[in-house]
Formats: C-alpha cells, structure tokens, sequence
DNA sequence: AAATATCCTAGTAATATCATAGGAATATTA
DNA sequence: TAATATTCCTATGATATTACTAGGATATTT
C-alpha cells in the first residue's frame, strides 16, 4: 500500500521540471540537487519517464531534459501508473471466475470501492495543476 | 500499492468465521479447505488477528477459533490496518519538516487525499456489512 | 493414550526496492 | 580538435518483503 521512491521522484522530477520550462534544457544534475536526490537513481527514473513519453531528453553539454507534453495534458494518475505499475490494490486479472461468494464480495465491496477512489484521486490531477499550487505567486496555496 | 495476501487472508479469515458463529469452534484446516489457503499459512495470518483481539482462540481437539467481537465492531480498515501496516500510500512520519515546497504540494494534493479516500471506505466497511452482503438469503447482493 | 488443534520459531525461494558503479555514446564549447 | 558535459545502457548488490513450508511444543477432547 506504498507508493515506492521510484513513484514519489519521478513526480518530484516532473515538477521540478514544470518550474523551469523557461531554461531549455535542465541537466538531471541541476534537479537531484535541488530535490537532494541521488543523481544516479533519478536518471533511472528519467528513463522511464522519457521512454513513456512524458520528458524529453537532449544529450552533450548544456544538454538535459524537457517536457515533451504540455503540463495540462500530464494526469499524475498516468505518470504513476508509468512509474509504480497500475495503481490498483489487488490485480484485476482473474476477478469473478473461479473466486468465491466471499472473495466476490470483498472485492465488490473493499477493493473496486478502494481502486475507484485511488484513481479518482490521482486522475483528477495535472502537472498543470500542480505547478499552479507549487507556485509562490499562486492565490490557491491551499497547504502550509 | 498492493495489498498482500496477508491482508486478502486475514479479511477472508473473518468473514469465513462470520458465516460460521453458529459452530462453536471452526478450525483453521475447514476455512484453509473452503477458502483454499495454505493452512500453514493461514495459522501465521489467525495469529495476528488473534494477538490484535479480533478471534480467540481455544486449543485442542475439536477446538478452533471463533469471532472476539460483534461484526458490527469490526472495522476492515482497523483489520486491515493490523494485518497490512497503516493503509498510507506514504509514510507520515516526517511530513512538513525538511521538506521542500514540491514535496510539501505534492502531499497536499496527491497523497493526503489518497489516504483519506483510502481510509473512508474501509473505515465506512464492518464485518457485519459484509455478512450480510455475502449472506445469499440478503436482498442487497449488489454483486454478480 | 491417542487424536486434534493451536502456538512458536525458523528457514527459504523469489521478487522488489533503492540504490551505486562503470563506461559508452553524443553534443557543446573552448 | 580536444576537453567537457550530459544522457544512455547494463550490471551489481544490499536489504527487505512476500508467501510460503516445516518441525516440534503445548493444550484439550475423546
């Protein structure tokens, strides 16, 4: 019932991005720093990212990553199902057949409610979205 | 963001023990051949339950265990709780402090509504609820 | 006494997590 | 052109978790 590191960074990655679509290219470097992660475990993170589409990669020096998508476009609840696999909490793969009154009802009753709501959450959310609140300038800075 | 067997078990274990209260004892070896679990491990997940209060237990021949509560009592979120750890897709320990302005956005919009979503439907769930969902006699099996 | 259960502890194979590390490929810049 | 900066790819490893299996002690009933 944890969303890993791998999940939590690549978020982190995606926002820190967002704040800095203005320079051209962000070196990971620039970024672990900033988020005081380790620089060697973010590009493994970067990778999926870009091999999902989401980030863009420029190689050489004062190369790095941008956005590929725009912000509006980027759902979290995607971006972790790239990163942490689907966001259910029990496979859907061999529901009903085979599973028993109490397993049917279980999973009618606890885990579609819980996967409904999981994706509820995150599905409802853009990067854009994110940036906005992230922003110091913004009105709706709802967290402390 | 899976819940494991132990949870899957441990819930199945209950309400196993709900449909039988008539019985005054059900040994761990009838739910493992109804429910087909290892009766191995199964013994491992009863011990959980029992330690946190949820079944007693009574040794011997034709001993078992039966429910230590009203199903009406019994939460699955708390259940799952005991069985799983805190049903938080993050760890709440250090939130606030040493964090950065994108991890502070990023719990506020992202995991603090997953947890609560997550506990309002497993903490809105009794055993009883459940009983009489599976219970075929009940007019409200609303699922397949 | 024999049978039936739970109880407790340990071991184990497979997998996932969270990295660290080496070095190749590529683009920029001096 | 050479040095530098950066991504890219693969491998390795330490640690933890999961889902069991197993042995044997303990308690209760028949």
């Amino acid at each position: 019932m944890k969303i890993s590191t791998r999940g939590r960074y690549g978020i982190r990655l995606l926002i820190d991005l967002g704040e800095h679509q203005s320079e051209n290219h962000v070196p990971l470097s620039a970024i672990a720093e900033r988020q005081k992660i380790s620089a060697r475990y973010l590009e493994q993170v970067a990778v999926i990212l870009r091999r999902a589409g989401y980030i863009r990669s420029v190689k050489g020096a004062s190369g790095g990553y941008t956005l590929a998508m725009n912000p509006v476009d980027i759902i979290i609840g995607d971006a972790l199902r790239v990163l942490e696999g689907d966001m259910l909490v029990v496979d859907d793969l061999r529901a009903g057949e085979s599973e028993n009154k109490i397993q049917r009802c279980i999973r009618a009753m606890v885990y579609k409610p819980l996967n409904e709501r999981i994706s509820g959450v995150v599905d409802s959310i853009s990067l854009s979205s994110m940036l906005g609140t992230v922003d110091p300038d913004s009105s709706y800075m709802y967290f402390i």
